[in-house]
This record gives C-alpha cells, structure tokens and sequence, in this order.
RNA sequence: GGUGAGGUGGCAGAGCGGCUAUGCGUUCGCCUGCAGAGCGAAUCUAUAGGGGUUCGAAUCCCUUCCUCACCUCCA
C-alpha cells in the first residue's frame, strides 16, 4: 500500500512486514469533538480497517491532550478543577465516536498520565543541550536542530521575519518552543526545573516514543498539525533518540462549512453529536470518505442529501439480498455476479492501496450496489448468488464502517405476516385497509416497495429531518 | 509577505501523456391501486486563461489569474 508522506512529499511503500504502528494526534478535551475531528479519525478509522481486514497487524494510539490552556481557561471559567472538564469531554468523544462506529483505538493515553515520561525526554533533551532552562520555562532550542522545517518546508529565518508572536524575551530564541511551563496554580506536576506544567507538544514526543518507539509506520493527523505540532514533534524526538521519529506522515485536510473555515467565531462549527443527529453515521462515514483524505471537504446540506440517497441506495440492496428467494441462478448470471464481485474486490483493493483513495473505493463498492438492484429489478436476485454477494457487500461495509440497521427473527415474522395480510387486501382492492398496515409497519422503521411478485421490505435508519 | 495544496460538466469527484470514469441532478419511459424505492433510456464531451513540448495533454514545462489552508490555538 502507497501513502503520501508529507515530510519527503512523495508516495511511500507502507512497510507492512510487521505489525503497522500507527499514531494519531486526537483532540485535545475542553469542547465538544466536531465534524473536522470527526473526518480525520473515521479516515483512520477505516484505514485501520483496511489494513486489518488484510490480516495485517495494526497498532493503534490516539492521544488525549488533557493538559491545556484551553481546557484550564474553561475550568476557571466553570469554577471547576481542570480533570473536570477533561473527563467530561472524554466521556463525551467516546460516546459520539462509538456511535460512529469508529472502533477504539488500542490504546487513548493521556498526557497527565505521562507527566514523568515528559520530564525523562525534556531531561535527555538538556543533557545532549538541545534545551535550556530559562526564566519561565524549559525551551527547546531551535536552532540546534538543524532539520527544523523540513515537515512543514519553512526556513527558520523566514519564520522569524514572519513572526506575529510577540517574542518572550526570556527565550534564547524567537522559535524555541516551551517543553516544560512553569507555573504555581493548578494543574501542576513537580519537575527538576521547578513546578509547573508541560508543554503541548512534548506529550505526542514521549507517548509516542514509550508505545510504538523510534521510527514507527504512520503519524497522523490533521493537516493543520503541521506546524507547529508536528514539525516540534520531530525536533524534539529526533533530537532526543537520535533516530528517525516516523516513516510516513499522513495528514488530513480540513472540513469547510460552506465553503467557509469552520471556527468558533464564525459561529459555524458542527459539533459531532449535532451531525449525528441529523444525518447519522452511516451518511457522516459516507460523507467523510467522499473526498480524497488529503483534500479539503466541504459540509452542505445538499452534499448530505446527496448522501442519503447513497446510503438508501445501500439499504435498498442489502435487504434485497437478505430476503432474496430461494433459487438456483441461471449460468449467465452466476456468471455475471462472480465477475462482478470479483472486479469490485479488484477495484475497491487498488483503490485503497494507492493512497487510500476512499472516494474511488466507494465508486467500486456502488457499483456492485448497482449491479445487485439491477439483478432485483428484474427478479433475478436468487439465494445461490446473494448468498455470494453478501459477503462481498459485507466486506466492504465492514472496511467502510458502515452498518445497515438489521431486524430480529421476531421482527421478521410479525412483518411478513402484516404483509400477507396486506396483499390479501390489496387483491381485494382494499386499498384504504392496506394503506393502514404499512402506517403501521412505517411506524416500526420499516419501508415497503412493492415488487412485480412479491414485497420487499427494509428497516431504514430514520435520518434527521427529512421527514 | 512566505510556504504548501488546488482550480475538471448544474453539483460531487476520479483519472495525472492517447481509449475522454463514476455518482448525484435533470428529462422521458417501465413498474405501481397509490406511493416509495428500483430499473431503463436520454441529457452533459467538462478539464481557469494564455503560451509551449509532443504525432497526440485535463494529464509534462513556462506564465497569468483565482481559491483554500498554514505561518497564532486548532483535527
């Protein structure tokens, strides 16, 4: 599989031969996780999936940021301790990416539980002098790493001149970044140095470092991590172990609203339980991996719409399938579905392998959609093919993360029964009568479409408001 | 100002030297008691502008214009 690297800018081999390790910079907890976060981590999300699904041995870290100005500032602000606020918005990521079907990572280490790691690599960083203790703080100088900017392709004089920072004149430097702050009000760790805290990128450094060590598979995250994140990250990896810090950067392009960056103070920002809410995480899921990873995406209503009806366009075939009659294809169409299926494989596979382009792989995955609508259009949907298509379907489904609302025995019968009843009405010309019963099994979720011979019918996701 | 990524049909989105995806939409059919969904057909030859290179370019080079992101916290 190729991925583009950001740091050599080329498409890289991923290095599956052992395990693939993978680290994702994930949100930092003082809010409500939003559409932005939600596209970076479904895209490695399913990534994972993939690989997993290839037999492939993945070793997944996503961080917590749980030390931050940020979340300090809105503790105060609540009159209430930090943890507070950390805890609550983790609780709250967990439940909106559960029901994202996003599948948890190996492990979600946070930063205040990786206070001492920190403090053994800010340690390591002064002993090889790629630090220096100063006023406020433990800096790391810039200037001895002689790489810096080689992630984000910035020269460091340019970065100076272009500087809108004030500059801390207890710094050596303008550019070296704080790895350790001091400080004396809550939160706050003891340190060689004096208390305070740490700083935000040293956490990445050391936790990543302890789980996955030097030179592992895939970094990730959002593109704006570029820098500073991950360009310090680098400077204080490298300089600490003295190894390569990742074999491949991927980064993710950002969510516009509109056409408009989405922030706070546009007032535009479309947290994840909002999006959930009204478009579901089959179409969320669909949607985020409707644009190449790399580029920007832009959240509409009509784009979201547009998605629905893909996802109908799944449900539709999915039931298709599970309630096919039985039957013995003819060799023409046995034929026709093996090589369908084993094209789509094909299609989906390369798409995938070649810079995880998602949005090819759906086009592959619809078009066996397509082809199985086809087949029950014309009543040629029988079990010795659907039996070969579903788990095809499945597979991908799986991969994609994407789940199609299932129905119980129970269910099952209680409808089927409703339904005999009604076509005994409708022959009957009874319409009024069996209008009532599909209100009434429209009631349970579940849509009916009248075939020549027979009634296929699906339990769909009620999506948002669309009535 | 700097750096990076881009500009493809009404919209979304691949392709990255030749065979000009795909989906949505729209129109008309089929099916249906109605409805929904589905199916079929039609529609759309698009590649920001201008120069090159080439037998041939959306694809390579130069140039102009435009968009977005980052350079400050950000997924």
């Amino acid at each position: 599989m190729k991925i583009f690297d950001t740091l050599s800018g080329t498409e890289k081999e991923l290095d599956t031969s052992n395990s693939v390790r993978i680290y994702l910079c994930g949100v930092t907890v003082y809010d409500e996780s939003h559409i932005g976060h939600a596209r970076t981590i479904i895209v490695f999300d399913t990534l994972r999936r993939f690989l997993e699904h290839q037999g492939i041995k993945v070793k997944f870290i996503q961080n917590f940021t749980d030390v931050d100005d940020k979340i300090i500032n809105r503790a105060r602000a609540e009159n209430v301790p930090s943890d507070k606020i950390s805890s609550k918005y983790i609780a709250s990521y967990f439940e909106g990416f559960d029901s994202l079907h996003v599948k948890r990572a190996d492990m979600y280490p946070k930063a205040t539980e990786h206070i001492s790691d920190m403090i053994d690599l800010i340690k390591t960083l002064i002993d090889k002098q790629f630090a220096y203790v100063s006023k406020n703080g433990v800096y790391f100088s810039v200037s001895k790493f002689h790489d810096y900017g080689k992630l984000s392709k910035k020269k460091t004089d340019e970065l100076i001149s272009g500087a809108r920072v004030e500059v801390d004149e207890t710094k050596k430097d303008p550019l070296d970044f704080a790895l350790w702050k001091f400080a004396s009000d809550e939160p706050v760790w003891q340190s060689p140095w004096g208390p305070g805290r740490p700083g935000w990128h040293i956490e990445c450094s050391a936790m990543s470092l302890k789980y996955l060590g030097s030179d592992f598979e895939i970094h990730g995250g959002g593109r704006d991590l570029i820098f500073p994140h991950h360009e310090n990250e680098i400077a204080q990896s490298e300089s600490c172990s003295g190894k390569n810090f990742a074999k491949i950067w991927m980064h993710v392009g950002m969510v516009t609203i509109n056409g408009e960056k989405m922030s706070k103070s546009l007032g535009n920002t479309k947290s994840v339980d909002f999006v959930l809410k009204k478009w579901g995480a089959n179409v969320i899921r669909l949607f985020c991996l409707s644009g190449h990873y790399s580029k920007p995406i832009d959240y509409s209503e009509e784009l979201l719409r547009e998605t629905i009806t893909k996802w109908r366009q799944v449900e539709n075939c999915y039931y298709e399938l599970i309630l096919s009659d039985n039957g013995q294809a003819s060799n023409d169409d046995a034929k026709i579905v093996d090589e369908a299926i084993k094209e789509t494989k094909t299609e989906f596979e390369d798409a995938l392998n070649s810079d995880f382009n998602t949005p090819l792989a759906a086009n592959a995955f619809f078009k066996l959609v397509k082809v199985i609508n086809q087949l029950a259009a014309s009543e040629r949907l029988v079990t010795s093919i659907s039996s070969q298509l579903l788990p095809a379907l499945d597979w991908m489904l799986d991969i994609l993360g994407l789940k199609v609302l299932q129905i119980t025995e129970e269910e099952k019968k209680k409808i089927n029964g409703l339904i005999e009843r009604r076509n005994l009405l409708r022959s009957q010309k009874k319409f009024q009568d069996a209008d009532a019963i599909r209100d009434e099994i429209s009631r349970m979720g579940v849509v009916l479409i009248d075939h020549k011979k027979k009634t296929l019918w699906m339990k769909q996701e009620r999506i948002g408001d669309e009535g």
